[in-house]
DNA sequence: GGCTGATACGCTACAATATAGCGATCGAGG
DNA sequence: CCTCGATCGCTATATTGTAGCGTATCAGCC
């Protein structure tokens, strides 16, 4: 199966397809109700793997006839947050859809300044310095931000500063 | 000398006076111009070691005659972060002052979320972890954000999710 | 001292992000 | 059908952050 967590070319429409279809067993199991809404949302999140903000993706729902106001698209993303089905960039106030969301965790993230690809990792090293920092300052650690900026494989190879071409 | 990262009760008089001291010190060195303004937006910036918003320090400017407006207070912000003595909490729209001015780094921090005090820290294994994680994905990292919310020491230990009185 | 260019600042207006509150609607269960 | 709680549409407002422009201030130089 390919790899959502990748920037590479890929067939993306496969990526939105399978975070839908996961999202939607995972909210049955539950018994969380993935709306109508919520999951118009969640597709608009996945519509890239750049991280997208809650204005974007409300610009684009109004493009499908219906109405639409800020709290309709914050409302939604709390229940997506809650249930793990996207993360929250606190550095670019932005949003982006969950690689892995059967277990909800803190993201760690590796953000490119120069494509605006977002890549989400589960470095099991980080988390475990992390905790282990956090206990030695005496520290009960809840929820976890960690955001890279820099570049990725793609921009820092090659031709240095330059920006590859992409789909916004 | 007293630890200015502690949360601990403290003399913060001398918090204060010494990262003052020690702005005027490296702004000197460096040739940078440590303004009365951009002083006083640091001063209040250590007022606590809780993050504070752009817009606290603003409506306390105002209190001492002068006149404020955002990008008065914003453009102070900015110099005081390149010059590493103040750092952003992405999380919380805020900003602390460093606690180790003199080499600019990203800072690591643990954010009680009962307290609301924000600890510096400065772990080399999660620093390491993170180069490795980042170099296995060939992604070249900048700036990093590394943000914890949990309880303190204080908060954390005896009465559980109480929390301690604290002056705001 | 006085000139000059660059930096810093005051100020108005505005942009971008996020939330409060209220009534209408929907949907599961009785 | 009826009821209750969750969801949603909508208006208004709160919070955070910038653009742009003219003035003031400062360092370096004549
Ligand atoms: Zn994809
Ligand atoms: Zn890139
Ligand atoms: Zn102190
Ligand atoms: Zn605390």
């Amino acid at each position: 199966m390919p790899d959502r967590r990748s920037a590479d070319d890929h067939d993306h429409a496969t990526c939105i397809e399978d975070a839908l279809a996961e999202a939607e067993t995972i909210c049955a199991e539950r018994g969380a109700r993935l709306t109508e809404l919520r999951r118009r949302v969640l597709e608009l999140v996945w519509t890239s793997h750049e991280p997208v903000g809650a204005y974007d993706i409300l610009s684009r729902l109004g493009g499908d006839g219906r109405r639409a106001a800020p709290p309709t698209v914050y409302r939604a993303l709390e229940f997506l947050l809650e249930q793990g089905l996207v993360h929250r960039i606190e550095s670019l106030n932005a949003f982006i859809g969950c690689a892995s969301p059967k277990a909800p965790h803190s993201g760690q993230f590796l953000l490119c300044t120069a494509c605006g690809t977002a890549t989400e990792i589960a470095d099991a090293g980080i988390q475990a310095a992390l905790v282990k920092a956090a206990g030695l300052a005496g520290f009960r650690p809840g929820h976890v931000t960690i955001e890279v900026k820099g570049l990725c494989r793609r921009c820092a190879g090659g031709a240095a500063a330059e920006p590859h071409a992409h789909a916004h």
